[in-house]
DNA sequence: ATTTGACTAACGAACGTTCGTTCGTCTAGA
DNA sequence: TCTAGACGAACGAACGTTCGTTAGTCAAAT
């Protein structure tokens, strides 16, 4: 007897793999052991499902910021970058849908998303900017480009990054961190 | 008058902004000013689309690579940084839909689609072992991680850098390799 | 006169979704 | 304690639509 939260976890799960166009209900049922049929006595629409996953990924990252929020430019930024990897690696599927498949929402679900991009993108610049004030990271430093450079190795880790391995997540977070001489 | 070279254009931009499975034949068709089966006068597949655009984006890579090939092993990495800057930016297309689409190829083609990122990620790592082995670069770099890290940030470039803006692509280039202490 | 590029018409398959229905399970009232 | 009714979960069939693709035709350019 599946729920509707199986239903939404194999929706992530098979997003993430094959994209939302890429997935039809008849396939997310198979997954279950249903029929494509039967998905809709949990959920309303394909679309549904595609919007609770992606907002399960926002919320993720809204959360990790949170959890940094206190101490120095520095340590806030390291509290970001590892909270980042834990979230990448804790909820793979989410957060691929929540990268890739955005495009495939309504306009303005869309356009929710851009923005908190934006708002999370700013936490990382913010970090910097402070640390940079408060004597914890070096001067100099431009935070927009470091927040963009940062994010584009963070958003990257899922697709190499595999446990057990060579690093564990702390190492990484080390490694990201003095690649960037922060 | 549309010609093959038209469809291949417009299939790797319209594979780029929707996605291969979201784009269909016959808006394919409209963005030409054709009907959906007008194009088959000009391509066999939907599918010969996808391998001809991902192809493209394969060889360009591969071009940018033989363009870098002397040097010191940083003159050989700045190189490859650079080349990739500019094939990022002059072919959007095709690089997003290599980048992004590949998983939409049959098994065989992916693999060989693989197979050359591997080949090229395996340039990167060459260069900064030549570099640490030549003294152009610090020594005690890590050869694999410093090719993910920059590879991360150079595959994201197209999602953020536009043209003309606060940097030109030689400046961008800079900011990386110095981002990374190069 | 041949070729090229586009058309119309149509195909079978797959799509997301709705429908009426069934079969347990759980809960409230008698 | 027994039972009536509501509910959650799933079924199979069918809906209208869109999909990629094929066949045959026709006009214009070479």
């Amino acid at each position: 007897m599946n729920t509707r939260e199986d239903v939404v976890a194999a929706a992530g799960r098979m997003f993430a793999r094959r994209g939302y166009q890429g997935t039809s209900m008849r396939e997310l049922g198979r997954e279950l052991g249903l029929l494509g049929s039967s998905l809709y006595s949990h959920i309303g629409s394909k679309q549904d499902l595609l919007v609770e996953v992606v907002s399960r990924g926002e919320e993720l990252f809204g959360a990790s910021v949170s959890r940094a929020a206190d101490g120095s430019g520095r340590e806030r930024l390291r509290g970001l970058v590892e909270g980042h990897i834990d979230v990448m690696l804790d909820h793979r599927d989410e957060v691929r849908t929540f990268l890739n498949e955005a495009r495939s929402l309504d306009e303005e679900r869309r356009a929710q998303v851009v923005e908190a991009r934006n708002r999370y993108e700013e936490s990382f610049r913010a970090a910097v900017r402070d640390g940079a004030a408060d004597g914890s990271l070096v001067p100099g430093l431009d935070p927009a480009l470091t927040a963009i450079f940062l994010l584009s190795i963070l958003n990257a880790v899922d697709r190499w990054f595999a446990e057990p391995g060579r690093l564990t997540r702390r190492e990484l977070a080390e490694a990201i961190m003095s690649f960037a001489s922060l």
